[in-house]
RNA sequence: CGCGGAGUGGAGCAGUCCGGUAGCUCGUCGGGCUCAUAACCCGAAGGUCGUUGGUUCAAAUCCAGCCUCCGCAACCA
């Protein structure tokens, strides 16, 4: 037993607000795995932390009038206190501020250096000049920066880059010779055909950042995201440190748990940095669904989140913990509503299990004063429940293997719903009845106890407040509540009925309840945004709201842009794209191709025939890999909702008259 | 033709690789029981498996085309 070790990681968490119910569903999973392999002897380490570093951060604190720092610390402490609240037994967390984290990530980032496979050169990328940040294309909205929703342009700036491209061949081999490497399988066939569709180098140095590790030996640099958070997984065991020394001991880690949509960088990225430091790489990498919130994302802009600590306040912890581990398919995203929540508790906690309990334990008490033992009359019929109990263990333990939690409680819910069944069949109430059918009873209570004492003992590392609660009720001691008594016989129960397990939630009232809160929360969102938008507009009557203005132009400066009228003369929608509008416009001399990101606000039909202001005189532009080439751009206001607001010119404005 | 996922009773899903009576959970309806948290157990109704065509004795399943939805990528000069 002493060997067998098991390293389970959650992701770091960005701890740039409160975390959402997201997030537990992820650390409450890992939570039952590392639970789980310690229940089996295992020397389990259970990592779980925050990365810390970055512009938002920086940003938020900021606006907070507070250190970054100071700002991290107070939003950690809430992590940590929902991590407890929850009952996660991590058995480390590490934060990507801790010394010794940074002084390890600055070693790594020399040694890459040193070996090559860092190098200098330049960040292309979309620029906010009053936010000082670089954006990809990805992040904008619609267009522009997605914190001021001001205009971003495209700019440079020296940074360094990792040769993620350079491992390509040997991430293909590995992922050949290591079939479970990705899970699930099917995520692996996406991860294959990104990287053959060719991979870039990482970039993993700014200048524009500030918080952050520095660059040891270019100060100006600040470490970026990947191999600071990253690298977590292998310095929070001591490497390139001396705060612990673990490292020998747990790496490499048995699972990495991720969300789906970061599985990329932890089955390219991270395993690249690993093979370029000449480390072992993880065993598996597991990239989880989403727990999706009406049809979408949980989003803070959505302003659809679930705060785990108000359900849990509400429910009880094991309950949440019950929902998150049992509701999503193995893999696949599932779905967060409140009545899937309440029909998950009264359904399965309340109506089975609970019942279950509390059905067997006043049985016990009523007819044999609380003990049943193992001796008394056994009946063909028993083998379908004790056959099924028998064989528990190894369902969960197959399940828990793949990590298919879900299926794991699957399982054991089956036992419960047999055991159910086997009361409405053995109709102990009318036994009872009979003197003469005592040794019968006492059997057929035995083995629903020893039923329910299975259960209890696997149920712990999902339920890990109510199997203790269970344990009392079927007196059960703290050995007979490990792993080895599964499979041990013993002699009798003696039970003492108690509390119920989980109490019956009275559905209509409470989704009535939920709904109403809801309610409440949105009209507070409204009121705040609205009043926001108030105080905003009206602080910003003169110009405080324009961020965006430019250096003062001469006047044949501005008489370079050539602006003319141009009439629209065919317009289409693209299939290629949603977002763009293929217009064709005759600007006095000749038709002209230019695409326009307005396919939002305005269908073709809106504008054929219309007269519009174009700058005639931009350099054409190449789109949609050369594809298209847009001559020009159609003059548009932005509006406040983020959409645009197209000027049309009346009749009298002739196709190719210059505006001024 | 950018890559990928999905379309199955009212809802959510499995089944598709390896063709052969369409299954699970919830919901609905009917019945049974009374030990138990008005819980438990049994039964029924409800689907031409997105669409069109093909292969086959036989297709949800294999092949081809089409439609719709969702990610990612690209894209708002």
């Amino acid at each position: 037993m002493d060997n067998k070790k098991f390293y389970i990681t959650t992701p770091i968490y960005y701890p740039s607000d409160k975390l959402h119910i997201g997030h537990s569903y992820t650390t409450v999973a890992c939570d039952a795995l590392a639970r789980y392999k310690r229940a089996q002897g295992y020397d389990v380490m259970f990592l779980t932390g925050t990365d810390e570093h970055g512009q938002k951060i920086q940003d938020k604190a900021a606006a907070k009038g507070v250190t970054p720092k100071q700002y991290v610390d107070e939003i950690v402490a809430t992590v940590k206190d929902l991590w407890k609240t929850m009952d996660v037994s991590y058995d480390r967390f590490i934060r990507t501020t801790d010394d010794y984290h940074v002084k390890s990530v600055q070693k790594i980032f020399t040694a890459l250096h040193d070996k090559g496979d860092i190098y200098k050169s330049t960040y292309k990328g979309m620029y906010c000049k009053p936010c000082e940040s670089f954006w990809t294309e990805a992040q904008l909205k619609d267009g522009c920066c997605p914190d001021c929703g001001g205009p971003v342009y495209e700019a440079e700036e020296e940074a360094y880059f990792f040769k993620t491209s350079k491992y390509a061949d040997r991430l293909l081999q590995w992922y050949e010779d290591h079939p479970d490497f990705i899970q699930p399988a099917t995520r692996k066939n996406e991860m294959i055909a990104f990287i053959k569709q060719g991979l870039q180098d990482t970039c993993v140095s700014r200048t524009s950042v500030s918080w952050g590790i520095q660059v040891p030996f270019d100060p100006k640099h600040t470490i970026y995201v990947w191999i600071d958070a990253l690298s977590n997984y292998i310095t929070a065991l001591g490497y390139g440190n001396d705060t612990y020394h673990d490292y020998d001991k747990y790496w490499p880690a048995d699972v990495h748990m991720v969300g789906k949509e970061i599985l990329r960088f932890h089955t390219i990225i991270w395993p690249a940095m690993l093979m370029a430091l000449d480390l072992p790489l993880p065993k598996k990498v597991f990239g989880h669904g989403w727990l999706l919130l009406g049809g979408g994302k949980m989003s803070k802009s959505k302003g659809n989140v679930i705060d785990p600590v108000k359900l849990c306040d509400r429910y009880g912890v094991d309950a949440v913990r019950y929902f998150l581990l049992r509701e999503v398919p193995f893999g696949n995203d599932g779905s967060f509503t409140n009545e899937a929540l309440i029909n998950r508790i009264n359904t399965d906690l309340a109506n089975d299990l609970g019942n279950l309990l509390s059905r067997t334990v006043a049985m016990c008490e009523k007819y044999f004063g609380g003990t049943v033992t193992a001796e008394g009359r056994s009946e063909e019929l028993d083998s379908q429940l004790t056959d099924l109990v028998a064989g528990l263990p190894a369902k969960v333990d197959a399940a828990m293997e793949a990590l298919d939690v879900p299926q794991a409680l699957v399982a054991i819910f089956e036992v419960v719903q047999r055991a159910n069944k086997y009361i409405d069949e053995t109709a102990p109430w009318v036994l009872a009845k009979n003197e003469a059918d005592k040794p019968r009873l006492n059997t057929v209570l035995y083995n629903l106890c020893r039923a329910l004492h299975s259960v209890t003992i696997l149920l712990e590392c999902y339920l890990p407040n109510t199997a203790p609660k269970m344990a009392a009720q079927l007196g059960l001691t703290d050995d007979e509540v490990k792993f080895d008594a599964l499979t041990s016989h013993k002699e009798s129960y003696t039970v003492h009925k108690g509390e119920a397990l989980f109490p019956r939630i009275d559905v209509k009232a409470e989704i009535a309840y939920l709904e109403a809160e809801d309610a409440k929360r949105k009209a507070e969102a409204e009121a705040k945004a609205a009043a926001a938008a108030k105080a905003e507009a009206a602080q910003s009557e003169p110009a405080a709201e324009i961020t965006d203005h430019e250096a003062e132009i001469d006047f044949d400066t501005f008489c370079k842009v050539e602006m003319r009228v141009g009439e629209v003369r065919a317009c289409e929608a693209m299939k290629e794209s949603k977002k763009l509008l293929h217009l064709t416009v005759f600007d006095g001399e000749r038709e002209r191709c230019i695409l326009s990101g307005i396919a939002k606000w305005y269908k073709p039909e809106d504008l054929i025939g219309k007269k519009v202001g174009i700058v005639a005189n931009l350099a054409p532009r190449p789109m949609m890999k050369g594809k298209y080439v847009s001559e020009g751009m159609i003059v548009a206001a932005d509006t406040a909702d983020g959409g645009c607001a197209i000027a049309f010119y009346p009749d009298e404005a002739k196709a190719g008259s210059r505006i001024h």
